[in-house]
DNA sequence: ATTATCTATAGATCTATAGATAATGC
DNA sequence: ATTATCTATAGATCTATAGATAATGC
């Protein structure tokens, strides 16, 4: 109820209980992820968020501010469990499938498919590289987990093949937006061992919760 | 050397020798996969491609028309392959590891990374819908081969995860652009086989040229 | 006084069209 | 006469800033 500083929004928000830097970016990730970054106006964002397109300007410095921030938001905590994951005491395909049961989760749930932030062209610009410093981290992890726990010895890129078959979930999600999200999470997981060539019994062993 | 009708562009072309349409189209497929598709304007495309922006109208609808045709330019070629192998009297596995190292060549190959047009926000929208309709018929014979191939019945979404397994390689290209492409194809073809479950053996046997 | 919003707008685009121009073809 | 380009531009954006306004806080 206690209102805070500041002119009242002219559309809206009738206790000035929103958070509109919040509100901002809720706007903008539903609208980067389906229309784009470019297409997508300062204007759509705030009339989105309800409020001016100049009141953007007080909590970002600019489009690319936002984006950044979201950018962050998506990769920290699947990097954070992947640091986790990487030093844990349980065998390598349990933490694999763990890290990706859990990714699977990030990317296929939540009311919209951000993954699909991460494969925006605009990204490639400098102003992302922190970023891409994250991305690349959770990358190493991803080799270093599936080195540990691959059966065979031969394949030179499982680091790529997994992270992508974790990824392909972004672009499925985006032709099927209604996943069963439990089913995807285990069907990916599994998938991800029989990719770098555990046994139905190794699968079955690093699947169930130890 | 024999000039064809039309006034000589402002900018070089001496012999009038070029194909203006095919410049446009080159360079738009270099820019809408490298910034993306909005971010493109026309005046970039017509700088690139060695014209006056203007003149990409007497060729083109609209900037639209360019990315359609690109677009349908890319899937047709995987949709002929995919067409002709699921009547193909091979064992399935074999043509599913044909399908997939000839897609992955497609899209690993070539000088620029056109399988990102897939993934631009923008292809969402109405006017893509022929594209849509061939890439539809796509994910079918994915579906259609992987469950032809699969060693194991449980699956309820092989199609879908071993077309993310092949298009897996659109963003490893943009992270990794000199990808080893003969290394590559094998490498994802036979892991799309070990993901719905071969054996080594049967492997080794679908990868064999009949 | 501080804060968060608003209105208004400058300046820089960008797409597509109108109409002129410079070739070849008959 | 036909074709393919060009120059010029209208009209519609879009981003970011300047400065006014309406709250709370002290």
């Amino acid at each position: 109820m206690a209102r805070r500083p500041g002119r009242p929004r002219a559309s809206g928000d009738p206790h000035g209980e929103r958070d509109t830097r919040q509100d901002v970016l809720d706007a903008a990730a539903a609208l980067f992820c389906s229309v784009g970054f470019t297409s997508t106006s300062t204007r759509a964002i705030a009339d989105a968020a309800g409020v001016r397109q100049a009141s953007i300007y007080h909590h970002f410095a600019g489009k690319d501010a936002i984006l950044l921030e979201l950018l962050l938001g998506t990769v920290q905590p699947s990097l954070e469990l992947a640091d986790a994951l990487v030093a844990a005491p349980e065998p390598a395909p349990a933490r694999l499938w763990s890290l990706v049961h859990a990714d699977v989760a990030l990317l296929a749930g939540g009311p919209v498919n951000l993954g699909v932030l991460y494969v925006l062209p605009e990204v490639a610009a400098e102003q992302f590289a922190p970023f891409h410093v994250l991305r690349a981290r959770l990358r190493a992890r991803y080799s270093e987990l599936a080195d540990a726990a691959a059966a065979r010895s031969e394949a030179d890129d499982r680091g790529a093949l997994v992270l992508g078959l974790v990824e392909s979930v972004i672009l499925r999600r985006r032709d099927t937006p209604d996943l069963d999200v439990p089913v995807v999470q285990r069907s990916v997981a599994d998938a991800v061992l029989r990719l770098i060539g555990c046994t139905p019994t190794q699968i079955a062993a690093a699947s169930t919760p130890s």
